[in-house]
DNA sequence: TTAAACTTTCAAAAATAATTGAAACTTATT
DNA sequence: AATAAGTTTCAATTATTTTTGAAAGTTTAA
């Protein structure tokens, strides 16, 4: 396989993981190109390599900006701006995981808790609700601190976590 | 806030979170409204409940199913099936997992593999791609793994793990 | 202060994904 | 073996999400 056709291979299978995990395809395969840059792409380079409109790139290079895992970049005498991504993976993971607690799991958790604290009756039904949406609270509770610990974990902090879970 | 609200509110959220994750929001609301129903349900009474059609209540379960997360029950002396959520949530965290990893991990790192291991000649450009690729696919790998180990874990993974990061 | 270079916005269009509903199929009962 | 009870399938429809493109907005430079 040549460069060009893994590069593409490589950007476009990053696009429909990305599908399948609820980011939008283009906003998932502009990352997936950055990565792989070794140097800053313009919004026009982008346009061109992904086959995609200004507006689209436009809007889905702020989403990526708003994430935290796209940066833009100056370069002097060029009026245009560049972007980059987030090379480092560790920090890719710790950004997108705090972005996804935050929008997502954060607010289930809210409702979560408003959920199991009807008061219960005593209907065996009511019951059991409030016992199962409880333990649901406890567990994605504990499953989001989780990850709020792994963020302070300072590098490579999955390959300390393999190692603790090894031992 | 009364008991049907409460429920309706859960059932909603969950289906809402499943959409933001890549799964069909129906396919969330169905499993929502069995993990919290004490008994089994019937498919009338889930098209009931959550008023969608017969066409969508059978193929959505049949995914349920597919993914190992809600079984089919047969009641003495009635014709039609009932069903029920695997309602352990270690169990569903580990099923979920496999399946995922079965379904869309492995095969990004088969891909990953594939483009990572092209022969790399001597552009800067070329270099940089091989290396991220690869550290990409260590990564995911690695990431893998650990899901993997987990689902070895015995009762409350969840718990212990928690335990080991915070020590 | 005007024009050029570039970016953002957003209503409309296109693409994708989910849903319906009725016919076909399966299984149990008389 | 005919009918009834129930389930599955899938082409067509509907809903949702993504994408486009052109007008409006912004910034820089002469």
């Amino acid at each position: 396989m040549e460069f060009k056709e893994a590069k593409n291979k490589f950007v476009q299978t990053w696009g429909a993981l990305g599908s399948q995990w609820g980011i939008n395809k283009t906003m998932a395969q502009i990352h997936a190109l950055l990565m792989v840059s070794n140097e800053a792409v313009s919004m026009e380079d982008i346009m061109e390599e992904l086959q995609i409109s200004r507006g689209n790139a436009s809007m889905n290079l702020r989403a990526l900006m708003d994430w935290g895992i796209v940066y833009k970049e100056y370069k002097a005498g060029e009026r245009k701006e560049f972007f980059t991504a987030e090379k480092d993976l560790d920090e890719l993971a710790v950004k997108i995981s705090r972005e996804r607690s935050k929008r997502e799991i954060k607010p289930a958790l809210k409702i979560l808790k408003e959920v199991s604290t009807i008061e219960a009756k005593d209907s065996a039904e009511e019951k059991h609700f409030v016992d199962q949406t409880s333990k649901l609270y406890d567990f994605v509770l504990k499953a989001d601190n989780m990850l709020d610990k792994i963020t302070e974990f300072n590098d490579n902090w999955l390959g300390k976590l393999v190692m603790k879970i090894m031992k």
